[in-house]
DNA sequence: TGGATGCATAGGCTACGGTTATGCCTTTGC
DNA sequence: GCAAAGGCATAACCGTAGCCTATGCATCCA
């Protein structure tokens, strides 16, 4: 289902926030770089869309009516997702030249590292970064050969030569459509039930993948079903499991609002511990400085909050 | 600041979420209503401003890359923000033949009343919801009156001749910019301090202003300080706070992004009980029915996921 | 080997969003 | 009380971005 066409566009919405911040359709043009008819036409298509007049307009300037208010409370929200995914392009598309490299796991990359980008900028305004992403093997071979100065690896493994700090701890969900028997509060499966099922997953070099095959592992469950599935996305996953295929495994992280929403149900399985760590690591020998120690920071301090 | 120009059109994103979920371009444009050739343009246009190839092209379909899943998994939460937007314009939109008339305070219906519409929406397919939002009283008048079937009120006042249930509690925080005086530990201010201070405050018939003079009352402080400066928008309150120019008392919702980014810090005030019910009211006579139920119960069960 | 599937390219059209120039209204200040 | 300034709306013009249909090309499969 795609989105409506009414919310496609966030310059409006932007202007919106913009009007309601600085009090005049003229000041949020200038902030925008758009003239002010340009403004004052995007504002009035906008209200034209909604339905409902959002702003009061005034010879003094503009202020928010209720429905403006709503309206604006609404957007900050999306505008403020969409800034953590331009800090992501930014970081992806940033050339060799730069002054921090960085290669994170899939899931850090995914869900901790924009906030932590955007922090870096708060504090080093010039330092441009660039990001690559790859599996925590990966990570650790291009911190140790000096291709980036910080990576971040999920998992228990660490190769001789780092140093590394947790910044966050990961958990793996087993989830399923609402209709399937272990949504029901008395089917719940037990370990050996787990490895005899086909999952729909991802390709084997996935850690998120590893690291439920170990689980049942340490269970003592040798024997472990062929998925049924293997797709590459995690889009493409969650997809498969609301649809009923069977069942998944994917990070607690994706599949918040699907849990919301009752799409998925979450199984708990006591039997095993879907825990892991997400950890900074650098090499031994070296102390990180610049940009590389402000970043470490950023992450250390977030995991206190959260 | 405005978004940058490579995120403000969330169309490209949306679309590359469906290829991931759908596994090919020519299934993406379908579901999208546009033409395969027309849906191949914009993701290479989009891979083209990200600056990095999205997707693996074969000639059985396409996936997602590395980097692919990256910008994925950054789009998905700015669409699911883009919903409930959409979700909530689509209920201040709605015109009088509507099945299901609610009333809502701000802080409800900024923060809450978005998902709640969108499950009521996969219970009730059909179920056209019209939205009024004003402060507490007017919505138990609302209520009373029989304009609405439905309403959200925060406070401890509730007029006779209504039911209510609590579906959430909201609590103000004061914050101050980060250089404040009051950011800092050992000078925290007391109730007689809080009182004899101008803060930057919506105008005198809001809610959250009521219920900070209210608690400031209950202290025994009967001499409140006039506010600095009365703004209309909680967006402009927020600026006015982060530049600087006075403490500033809101919803705790409103300000998570804020103490997030550190451009806001949170001032402790263990003197003053800040805490609100947030309630769902409705005809003390009246049994509810359809899908007035059916959205008291999402509300309900939404509080104790919560 | 022929058909089906799926992506890319070409050409042409529409419409949207931007700009500058200008007018009108209200508040402010001497 | 009048001039100046601030702020929003309207008008006329223009460039381009995005969509569609038609078609071509590569790969997989029967």
């Amino acid at each position: 289902m795609p989105l409506p066409s009414r919310v496609t566009d966030l310059t409006s919405f932007d202007l919106l926030l913009s009007v309601a911040e600085l009090g005049s359709i003229g000041r949020a043009a200038k902030a925008h770089g758009i003239s002010q008819p340009a403004a004052s036409a995007r504002l009035r298509q906008l209200e034209r869309q909604v339905g409902v007049p959002l702003l009061e307009r005034a010879t003094r300037g503009a202020r928010l009516t209720t429905a403006g208010e709503l309206v604006a409370g609404w957007a900050q929200p999306v505008v403020e997702r969409a800034a953590d995914l331009e800090a992501g392009i930014a970081a992806l598309r940033a050339d060799r030249h730069t002054h921090l490299r960085i290669a994170a796991s899939l899931t850090v990359a995914e869900y901790l590292l924009p906030r932590w980008l955007i922090a870096l900028r708060a504090a080093d305004p010039d330092t441009v970064t660039a990001l690559s992403s790859g599996n925590s093997h990966e990570v650790a071979e291009q911190v140790l050969a000096g291709d980036v100065d910080l990576g971040f690896v999920e998992g228990p493994e660490l190769p001789p030569g780092l140093r590394a700090a947790d910044v966050a701890t990961d958990e793996l969900v087993l989830v399923v459509a609402p209709g399937h028997r272990w949504a029901s509060r008395r089917r719940r499966p037990r370990a050996a039930e787990l490895a005899g099922t086909p999952l729909v997953s991802r390709e084997p070099g996935s850690g998120t993948r590893q690291a439920w095959e170990w689980a049942l592992l340490a269970c003592g469950e040798t024997e472990l079903a062929a998925p049924l599935l293997e797709v590459s996305s995690t889009t493409a996953i969650k997809a498969a499991a609301i649809g009923g295929i069977a069942p998944a495994v994917l990070s607690a992280h994706a599949v918040v609002p699907e849990l919301d929403a009752g799409t998925l149900v979450r199984v708990p399985v006591p039997d095993l511990d879907l825990r892991r760590r997400l950890r900074a690591v650098w090499p031994s020998g070296q102390t990180l400085r610049g940009p590389a120690a402000d970043l470490l920071t950023i992450a250390l301090r977030s995991r206190t909050e959260g």
